[in-house]
DNA sequence: ATACACGCAACAGTAATAGTTGCATGATCT
DNA sequence: AGATCATGCAACTATTACTGTTGCGTGTAT
């Protein structure tokens, strides 16, 4: 599996779960399908989990399932769940010893703020329902 | 210095750069201000020259200078000189086997297009004189 | 009681980046 | 010409973050 693909295998999970909500599925399921370990699957969803998009549950029958219909849940609310910040700002806290510097880190700071939010606000337009 | 600081470092220089520009630095001399190696400096400015942004001049009163004035130097020119896609979309080239996903994937990454040219033209409305 | 599935912690493997060293090349100054 | 200074480049180490893996504990249904 590729570095950082969290967001790739809660899409890969969630949509499949759109297309048959109420069906539970385990972890070793999913992560056959994803190509993936169990363990790795519970770390992800789990986040999920957290964030109240999905339902885990232990013993016999146990598993995984959505929290809600798949129509309220959105990509927002997914990439937000992971704590992922793709518009990372790597200079966020940084310690401008220069006062030129300053200037120009904060204005791309305010950029990339602006920019993450357009994000958030577009991937809130789609559902995992919507395919 | 923090991981993936291309960014800080280029910009850190080019401000400081900006407000006397024609003054010629030395690797060295931008590394202890930066508080790292020559070396590293010299990777990071060689990408910008590449770009055209900076000149390097080996010998004796060699060192670096900017290219242009800085009013014609954008954050979106630094920016896209180190090819750092701070939008990256992870899963651009994957081979989406289930078609669910794929239409999910298609659609993440269409956005993330969307997100990243809208940061190159804020980006761009800056230049490294703004200070 | 047993089987099954998640929860969690610890560790190994991998990939990207920063930092470091050594040497070659080119330009300037004496 | 020779010494000096600065970049260019390649190879190596160190660090960091993430994925993958193993083992064990906990809870639930049969």
């Amino acid at each position: 599996m590729k570095r950082n693909s969290r967001l790739s295998l809660a899409l890969h999970t969630l949509s499949h779960m759109a297309v048959d909500p109420g069906k539970t599925r385990t972890s070793a399921d999913i992560a056959d399908h994803a190509g993936t370990n169990p363990v790795v699957v519970r770390r992800v969803l789990g986040r999920l989990r957290e964030a109240g998009l999905l339902i885990s549950e232990k013993g016999h029958a146990g598993g995984w399932r959505l929290a809600r219909t798949p129509k309220d849940i959105t990509l927002a609310d997914v990439y937000l769940a992971l704590d992922e910040r793709i518009v990372a700002s790597d200079l966020k806290d940084d310690t401008p010893a220069c006062s030129v510097e300053h200037a120009l880190q904060k204005r791309v700071s305010s950029i990339l703020v602006d920019v993450e939010l357009s994000l958030v606000q577009k991937l809130g337009e789609t559902s995992i329902s919507d395919v």
